[in-house]
RNA sequence: GGCUCCAUGGUCAAGCGGUUAAGACGUCGCCCUCUCAAGGCGAAAUCAGGGGUUCGAUUCCCCUUGGAGCUGCCA
């Protein structure tokens, strides 16, 4: 049975790094008819942010990443918070100080600092442990851990040999011991560090697949010595190549890059932003792409995962979010729209459902609604500059003559429909031997105030009523006018 | 500095010894059109460099270069 498991710790928001991770997880095991696991990592107290685990959850929650066992669900190998399970870590740490794979240390921070100057100022290599309390006999270590004098417990590494592993993407991978460090398995807070925790609680938990951050390649082999050193069978490493925001800079919350939660916010679809995650770092290996999440459970392969970081490009991002804005059902438009339409239009009766069908396959993203209708709000200053259009046949004073012939013809209908406001502006070109852009871009301009719009001018005449698709043009004869006197 | 890893257009990427080196986003044309979108058609644009191996390298190996990660009582 395959178990896999989202392991993050609590210091923020869940970033689209995370997401991705959380995601590939999720997808790997459902997949493989597997469970997926959430465990909190939060053995650094300092770090940890509030409420940020409950974060974790609504948005693992909005981005239906629904885990089979974690610490608001339960499940048989809890608890899922590290901190809850600090006292099953100790004896763990205890039988490798016995069998010689690991040993209490109880050298301060300061020391350690000054040793550490004094080796670099004399080489330029990079300072190690030096082991020093390894070589303390047994029993005064054992009287001085008694005693209650702080202590942390170090991995043993040999001195001499390799460490290694093989990871399902990158292949074998190892590192010479001599190049590695005696980690802190157990700091002096009595928690047990990222290295060790993850160690014990993917054995206990029954972890069969690890799927992190390339961040951790480089300590896999360290961390294979102490299931060596446990008699462990080790679980299957998949390790996870980088989302960037450039070339050399990873995506970082710090940054000002776009949590999950702010592309939400933003009116970015939840779906698009997981299809585009989903294909960033991972290829189907064919043309198809979209997808919806079971039928990412149905592609997913390890075989599609790329090595090389991914950069995270915004402008697919966009790409996708309009397309499923475009797909999703009218309906469902105008429900998502009316908060946006009503920041640009409060207080003004308006047909959103029409409103919606203009703007339904012009959405991008959803907070670039107000800017885009706005000016069905209020008439915006405009130059007349705007009313001249080489293509469409119009200047100045086409535009005049077109808006008092349209005026009157306007005035008169006795129903104000969509298909009247046409049929009566297209009759009106066709008898003045007018172009149609002649009589219907002079006619938008002035009752819009902008080049371009969603929509034509008998649509925004529709939406903005028989008055006031008047009185604006009244407005724009009178500007015309003045400007030609 | 040491160690580990990575390298196909601007971006995501397919490719797994022989291809006209897919596709998508973006960009640029053209068409359609009452503007803008959408849609249709088309174009430009990639194997980082150098050595090998091979009849033949984008593909395998080495070096160089570039980039990332690790080098914490952070994860």
């Amino acid at each position: 049975m395959v178990r896999t498991r989202f392991a993050p710790s609590p210091t923020g928001y869940l970033h689209l790094g995370g997401l991705r991770t959380a995601l590939y997880t999720y997808l790997f095991a459902k997949k493989n008819g597997g469970r997926f696991i959430l465990r909190i990592e939060d053995t650094d107290q300092e770090r940890e942010v509030e409420g940020a685990v409950e974060l974790i959850y609504k948005s693992l929650r909005q981005a239906g990443l629904l885990y089979d066992e974690g610490p608001d669900v339960g499940g048989e190998y809890g608890p899922y918070i590290q901190t809850q399970r600090k006292d099953l870590y100790l004896p763990y740490a205890l039988r490798l100080v016995e069998s010689g794979a690991a040993y209490p240390c109880f050298c301060t921070k300061e020391q350690l600092a000054q040793r550490r100057e004094a080796a670099e100022a004399e080489m330029q290599g990079q300072w190690k442990y030096d082991k020093h309390c390894l070589h303390l006999p047994k029993e005064e270590a054992l009287r001085r851990m008694q005693s209650g004098e702080p202590c942390v417990i170090r991995q043993n590494v040999p001195l001499t040999g390799t460490a290694s592993f093989e990871d399902a993407l990158y292949g074998h991978v190892e590192a010479p011991c001599d190049t590695l460090d005696d980690n802190v398995l157990i700091k002096a807070d009595g928690l047990p560090t990222y290295n060790f925790a993850n160690v014990i609680d993917d054995h206990l938990m029954g972890i069969t697949h690890v799927m992190r951050g390339t961040e951790y390649l480089s300590s896999t082999p360290k961390y294979n010595l102490l299931y060596q050193a446990f008699g462990w069978e080790t679980p299957t490493y998949i390790h996870l190549s980088p989302v960037m925001k450039d070339a050399s800079r990873k995506l970082s919350k710090r940054y000002g890059d776009p949590s999950f939660e702010d592309l939400l916010a933003q009116g970015y679809v939840r779906d698009a932003i997981i299809n585009f995650i989903a294909l960033l770092g991972w290829s189907p290996g064919d043309e198809r792409e979209f997808f919806s999440l079971p039928e990412l459970v149905e592609a997913f392969d390890l075989k599609g995962l790329s090595k090389a970081p991914a950069i995270f490009n915004t402008e697919k991002l966009v790409w996708f979010n309009h397309e499923y804005i475009s797909r999703m059902p009218l309906d469902q438009y105008v429900e998502m729209a009316t908060p946006w339409f009503d920041k640009a239009l409060a207080g003004k009766p308006m047909d959103y459902r029409f409103l919606s069908t203009l703007m339904h396959t012009r959405t991008e993203v959803f907070d670039r609604v107000p800017d885009m209708v706005r000016f069905l709000a209020e008439l915006p200053e405009y130059d007349i500059d705007i009313y001249t259009h080489k293509k469409m046949k119009t200047d100045p004073e086409v535009s005049l003559n077109a808006l008092r012939l349209a005026r009157p013809a306007l005035a008169q209908l006795p129903d104000f429909a969509e298909e009247t406001v046409k049929e009566c502006l297209m009759d009106l070109a066709a008898q003045n031997e007018l172009k149609t852009g002649q009589v219907m871009w002079p006619v938008r301009i002035a009752i819009s105030g902008q080049a371009s719009t969603p929509g034509g001018a008998t649509e925004i005449a529709y939406l903005l009523g028989q008055a006031e698709t008047l009185r604006r043009m009244d407005l724009g004869i009178q500007k015309l006018e003045a400007a030609q006197a």
